[in-house]
DNA sequence: TAGGCCATCTGGTCCT
DNA sequence: AGGACCAGATGGCCTA
């Protein structure tokens, strides 16, 4: 049964007393068998230029005669019913692109986000939310050109975020990259056998609840470089390309990159005909020895993911391992 | 079952 | 006139 969606139950009869009212209640269904949707919102869809009609004389009955006043209305015959359904139909077609458009530009910016997984999408809401935060943070990075405590950063990233979204990017940030990239300042890591597992990811309980979207392994984990002294040298984005790790095959989600971002070829060099370029101009930032006053980040930081749908004992640690004493051992 | 999230339809408005 | 954009409404799906 079709579902009549008007403003008052007045206009209703209204509309229904009109002779044309049949007929276009009878196209609904057919536009449902189209579009493959309910039609049941705005029922009246290309009915509404009558309304004004159906209004105005509403307004001229005081008294006597609705005097007829205006463009003359068109009636709804057969054939501007169809023109109007093949227009709604495109306008649909459009308006489903375009947010298609939206939805492919809100998973190009999961992709960058902290902690990425396919399997477990944020929502379109959080993705913003810790977009945003993951901006700021990063402009915290560069402000005080000092690298972010673990905990500080994911607090950063945090804030606002819903509850389950929280424990979801704690979690991933906690994996084990946290406490890789304080250890650097720590020591020098030490060449790991690529043989032997990258300790640094044996999953340890950080003591915050557990995320609550799957296994901790089925995220992704977006790994941050030491600090982003390392962004001012021009050096330290070609280190992936002297990573002597065995190519990975895996879905490495696009490098983040301070002027944009490039993607990695299979050999791993990256691949700029796909990189994006935007400059981002950092007015007075002070990054531990660069000097200038606007920063005009040409370098780029290569960027690790631990692959999604992959448990832990499956990864390949010894070429994270690898690709991370690539990356620190600067 | 309620609430959150999402895709889609829809009509209005603005712009070209 | 037609397209882009927007916001409201709706129903489906999923999870707690």
């Amino acid at each position: 049964m079709t579902k009549l969606y008007v403003k008052s139950k007045d206009m209703a009869e209204l509309l229904s007393s009109q002779p044309w009212i049949d007929e276009a209640l009878s196209s609904q269904d057919e536009m449902k068998e189209e579009d493959g949707k309910p039609a049941s919102y705005g029922i009246l869809a290309g009915l509404n230029e009558e309304h004004d009609s159906i209004e105005e004389e509403e307004e001229e009955e005081d008294g006597g005669k609705p005097k007829r006043r205006g463009p003359k209305k068109k009636k709804m015959t057969k054939a501007r019913l169809e023109r109007f359904r093949a227009r709604r139909v495109k306008a649909n077609a459009r308006e489903r692109t375009r947010m298609h458009g939206l939805n492919d530009a809100l998973d190009n910016l999961r992709r960058v986000m902290p902690c990425y997984s396919k399997t477990q999408k944020l929502s379109k809401i959080e993705t913003l939310r810790l977009a945003r935060n993951y901006i700021w943070a990063l402009s915290e990075v560069l402000e005080s050109g000092q690298t972010l405590e673990g905990k500080g950063f994911v607090e950063m990233l945090c804030k606002g975020l819903s509850q389950p979204t929280s424990n979801l990017v704690a979690g991933c940030l906690q994996l084990g990259p946290q406490s890789l990239f304080l250890e650097k300042h720590e020591e020098k890591a030490p060449v790991s056998d690529p043989a032997v597992p990258s300790h640094s990811f044996s999953y340890q309980s950080p003591g915050l609840p557990s995320p609550p979207y799957g296994n901790m392994e089925a995220h992704v984990v977006h790994l941050k470089p030491p600090s982003f002294k390392s962004l001012a040298d021009p050096s330290f984005g070609n280190h992936h390309q002297d990573c002597t790790s065995p190519s990975y095959e895996g879905p490495l989600t696009p490098p983040l990159s301070i002027s944009g971002n490039f993607s990695l070829k299979q050999d791993g060099s990256p691949d700029l005909e796909k990189s994006y370029s935007f400059m981002a101009h950092y007015p007075s930032v002070s990054l531990g020895g660069a000097h200038g006053h606007t920063s005009h980040f040409s370098t780029t930081v290569p960027r690790y993911d631990i692959p999604i749908d992959m448990t832990y004992d499956s990864y390949p640690h010894h070429m994270v391992g690898a690709q991370l004493n690539a990356i620190f051992s600067e």
